[in-house]
DNA sequence: ATTTAGACCTGTCAGC
DNA sequence: TGCTGACAGGTCTAAA
């Protein structure tokens, strides 16, 4: 579920609290969530470690521990992060009818940042948490999966792993100007929806950010991104810049899972333009906002101001 | 060479 | 109330 927007929210909320703290050792209860190394060596390899720095590169979060190590985080759908307090602890007993969910027991919320859990994911949240990092002053982060999609690797720093290694320029880099978007779009014959959604042609943007992107610039998602006009390449460009920084502005879009560190969900389903208001009027227009199935996802996009046809 | 189902997972919601 | 199918911020693989 989370797209550059929510993973960059995520990346300045943990830089804030928890670099420079040091790993007291770490638990996994959902074994495919670390798909590298073997879990074993994992939790062996986790213990002690000091969180030097938290970055993050197109989806990913890339967090550097001491002894030269990087932890690589996808979310993929349903991933989140929720730090507790101090007292707070995870009850591992199994519960009876559903053997991979978790519950959290403790102490009222006491953290001046944790009032509670505001977000209406973050109770369901809690219970399904897969990791969980255990640092010496006593918080715990959690990381929560309802659907174990997201993965969590460990390399050492050496090298750089494979899966960042076919990602697309940075959008909210200087690396991304108008020509670099220009150039990818005008060899790829496919749908500009697909295309956007191809995360070696920009890294980071997801369903929700492709629809608002396009809309932004008035393109149609079936439109085929090498006929866009360079008119429409310079709209689009700042489409996709303009909505993933408003994205991280708002903290992200929450509609289902999407939770910050402390539990609150992000504001930008309040400013979305066509993503999942379908039968809704148009910000723009007024015209009843369109859905279509493109490549198994739903695109969302209003037909008035996104024409298929050249003008 | 591309496109597209299917897999991976669990939960929610609408409709019968 | 209970069942079924569609759908949900993603990405990889294999078959068409």
């Amino acid at each position: 579920m989370p797209e550059l927007p929510e993973v960059e929210y995520t990346a300045r909320q943990l830089r804030a609290s928890i670099a420079g703290a040091t790993i007291q050792y770490a638990q996994v209860f959902w074994e495919q969530t670390v798909s590298h190394p073997d879990y074993h060596d994992f939790l062996a390899q986790v213990v002690n470690r000091r969180v030097e720095g938290i970055r993050r590169r197109g989806k990913y979060l890339l967090v550097n521990l001491s002894g030269d190590l990087l932890l690589t985080i996808h979310r993929r759908m349903s991933g989140n992060f929720l730090l507790l307090s101090p007292g707070w602890q995870l009850d591992t007993t199994r519960r009876e009818n559903d053997p991979v969910a978790w519950k959290i027991k403790g102490p009222e919320f006491s953290h001046p940042d944790y009032m509670a859990p505001s977000g209406p994911a973050s109770h369901r949240n809690l219970q399904y948490c897969r990791v969980s990092f255990v640092f010496a002053d006593g918080r715990c982060l959690l990381y929560t999966d309802p659907r174990k999609f997201g993965r969590i690797e460990l390399w050492p720093m050496v090298c750089e792993p494979e899966a960042l290694h076919g990602l697309g320029p940075e959008p909210l880099a200087d690396e991304f100007s108008v020509q670099i978007l220009a150039d990818a779009l005008a060899v790829r014959k496919r749908g500009i929806k697909q295309t956007l959604l191809d995360q070696g042609v920009v890294a980071g943007i997801g369903n929700i950010y492709a629809d608002e992107a396009l809309f932004y610039a008035g393109i149609h998602p079936r439109r085929q991104a090498n006929t866009l006009t360079s008119h429409e390449v310079r709209a689009l460009h700042k489409g996709i810049v303009s909505t993933l920084t408003l994205g991280i502005e708002h903290g992200g879009t929450s509609f289902n899972d999407y939770s910050d560190l402390w539990g609150a969900a992000g504001e930008n389903y309040n400013h979305v333009s066509v993503y999942q208001r379908e039968g809704q009027p148009c910000v723009r227009c007024g015209t009843t906002i369109e859905r279509m199935v493109i490549v198994q996802r739903s695109s969302h996009y209003c037909p008035a101001c996104q024409k298929l046809t050249v003008e």
